[in-house]
RNA sequence: GCGGCUGUAGUCUAGCGGUUAGGACUGGAGCUUCCCAAGCUUCAAACUCGGGUUCAAAUCCCGGCAGCCGCACCA
């Protein structure tokens, strides 16, 4: 792309749509405004995402908080993994990545904690590559925020680097207010946080984000769509792992294995759609598969959406089949039953062995305690007391001796009528100022150093200017009415009556409003008004009582040339 | 975090030891029957911050901060 990306920053911070965060006093990396227009457009993609995920597929919108007690990310891994370890050299004070000085020293460096790395470094006596100095121990540097809940030293806390833990630690509620069936999800908008070395490149990387993420949870065994059906003919340009890029439809690309599961298919499918419904280019955008060393262990297959932006093939969003990993992570630390219960269709008989403690003989020979040892014996696995002629049980931490007349082994009938399972999570997730500012980057033309952004009707902040040819003649007040008709009818319009006539089109299209409505001195004899769009320019004209219908129908696809029949 | 480059109105920029710091665009107020950034009048608006050198610093030097590019990183 020959486009500078200055051009369109310069244009976002003089026309209201970013500001570099806190500038009045230097700014700060990483952290960006939205400007009025900025918020409109992101709230506008929010929106459209929400009917598509929460409206379309019955997802569930929660919202949990940004920050998190210590435990949550100890079990999600961030506490210890969310990090990069550094090395000093004791006397220059350069810095080092620990785990690449020890590239070549062990397969796999990232894999190790602190100590371990530091023995190896000290083991193979490895030094400043600059003045062959001493290094320091390994240190890490976490990518997360860390804060405290309370006053005095209080808990340890973070800000969340992902939106997803808080979807995943509520998987029971979810889970119930589905009426525990499966598949469920969750969604999520909101802010996240991670204190990069070095946030670049705009809205790419920043410290503080906006994610807009599904969690989807379902059966291990069950990774199937209904609606699959409906979109697999659709093409779809894949980068597989293997294998060249190409574009095959969504069956064929789950058939021939490429895509694992139909789930995943169809959140690509989905996710494509989010992609050209909010206007990005449908030829600069990609799906690209990780590579297998690139997954997280766990990950069964994810998938990118990637666009063409000015700043080369960007990561969108993420679609990953992450397995039981999460749930199982937070069922380990926190003990709680995250799971959902699977019916049989019939309810089995199962036969099971227990050992059954006799208390007629328990009674005399343990007196007080027989109640103790009886429920203890209860608790034994019947194979380690089968065919033995005395076990040994903990009452109260006293061992006892118990012989064999004293407990029997007894097949015991029970109903079952399902099973526990532990779901697995299929994962969209949406870098929502990535696409915001792929949006932009997208609708960015310029002619002749006249600049149109082409944003699509449906993310448009503003979605029609009203203007009187001259603010005199009571032209202005006829405009004052059209543009209060239009905004009652819901409407985001912008009045303009400064300037020159083109001046004010020129504006519009700049910040990409789609129509443009006119009244002039013909509105005067005979009520008509002009409605110009913005990508031919050309116009038409109609009743001024039918604005708002004609708006409507124009930035929700419409052509002008059916708007005339309007009249 | 490292290296290179760069910081002048909202934006783009001129100035490279002594300037009332210039222009263009944008923006505001007005004039003009004004439909594609037209014209005219008029107004507003800037030297990234701190230290140093010098009689004198936007300009030279050092440092901070911020940006861009490359390296690294990207769960």
């Amino acid at each position: 792309m020959q486009m500078d990306p200055q051009e369109l920053l310069s244009l976002c911070k003089r026309r209201g749509f970013l500001w570099p965060a806190y500038d009045i006093y230097g700014g700060a990396g990483g952290l960006y405004d939205y400007g009025p227009l900025g918020a409109a457009l992101k709230l506008n993609i929010e929106n459209h995402w929400r009917a598509l995920y929460v409206r379309g597929e019955g997802f569930q919108e929660i919202q949990c908080p940004i920050i998190a007690p210590e435990p949550v990310f100890k079990a999600s891994g961030h506490v210890d993994a969310f990090s990069d370890m550094y090395v000093e050299c004791t006397s220059c004070g350069e810095t080092y990545r620990a785990d690449h000085l020890a590239k070549g020293l062990h397969d796999n460096p990232a894999t190790l904690n602190e100590e371990q790395l530091g023995k190896l470094l000290r083991d193979n006596d490895v030094r400043c590559e600059l003045c062959k100095g001493e290094l320091t121990a390994p240190k890490r540097f976490n990518l997360m925020f860390k804060t405290s809940i309370g006053a005095g030293k209080g808990k340890t806390a973070y800000l969340r680097p992902e939106t997803a833990q808080g979807m995943f630690v509520n998987f029971s509620q979810v889970y119930r207010y589905g009426r525990e069936k499966l598949p469920v999800g969750a969604v999520q908008i909101g802010r996240a946080f991670r204190n990069e070395i070095s946030p670049r490149q705009g809205l790419i990387r920043l410290r503080e984000f906006n994610q807009m993420e599904a969690e989807l949870f379902v059966h291990p065994d069950q990774k199937t769509w209904p609606k699959f059906r409906d979109v697999e003919g659709v093409a779809i340009p894949l980068l597989p792992n293997s294998g060249d890029a190409r574009t095959m439809t969504l069956g064929e690309a789950f058939r021939s294995k490429i895509i694992s599961n139909e789930v995943l298919a169809y959140f690509i499918w989905l996710t494509y759609r989010f992609a050209t419904d909010i206007g990005l280019d449908p030829k600069r955008l990609r799906f690209r598969q990780h590579e297998k060393n690139e997954m997280a262990h766990y990950a069964i297959d994810c998938w990118d959406l990637e666009a063409e932006i000015v700043y080369g093939w960007t990561e969108l969003v993420g679609v990953a089949d992450r397995g039981s990993y999460d749930v199982q992570a937070h069922i380990k630390h926190s003990e709680a039953d995250l799971t959902a219960f699977e019916r049989f269709d019939e309810p089995k008989e199962v036969e099971q062995e227990a050992v059954k403690p006799k208390y007629e003989a328990l009674g005399p020979m343990f007196k007080g305690k027989a109640k103790a040892v009886g429920e203890a014996l209860g608790k034994l696995p019947p194979a380690s007391a089968r065919g033995k002629d005395k076990v040994e049980v903990t009452v109260g931490g006293e061992r006892l001796t118990v012989p064999s007349s004293c407990f029997e082994i007894m097949v015991r009938k029970e109903k079952v009528s399902g099973r526990k399972l532990v779901p697995h999570v299929i994962e969209p997730s949406y870098g929502l100022d990535r696409i915001l500012y792929s949006v932009l980057d997208h609708a960015y033309r310029k002619k002749d150093d006249y600049i149109t952004l082409g944003l699509k009707g449906l993310v448009a902040p503003i979605k029609v200017g009203v203007f009187p040819l001259m603010a005199k003649d009571g032209l202005d007040a006829i405009a004052g009415e059209v543009f209060d008709s239009v905004s009652a009818a819901g409407l985001e319009a912008y009045y303009d009556d400064s300037g020159s006539i083109g001046r004010r089109y020129a504006r519009m299209d700049e910040i990409g409003t789609p129509c443009c409505v006119t009244v002039d001195y013909d509105t005067k004899s005979d009520g008509t008004v002009t409605v110009r769009d913005r990508d031919s320019a050309e116009q038409v004209r109609i009743q001024k009582s039918l604005v708002a219908n004609a708006v409507s129908a124009l930035i929700s696809g419409s052509p002008l040339k059916s708007i005339s029949a309007l009249r």
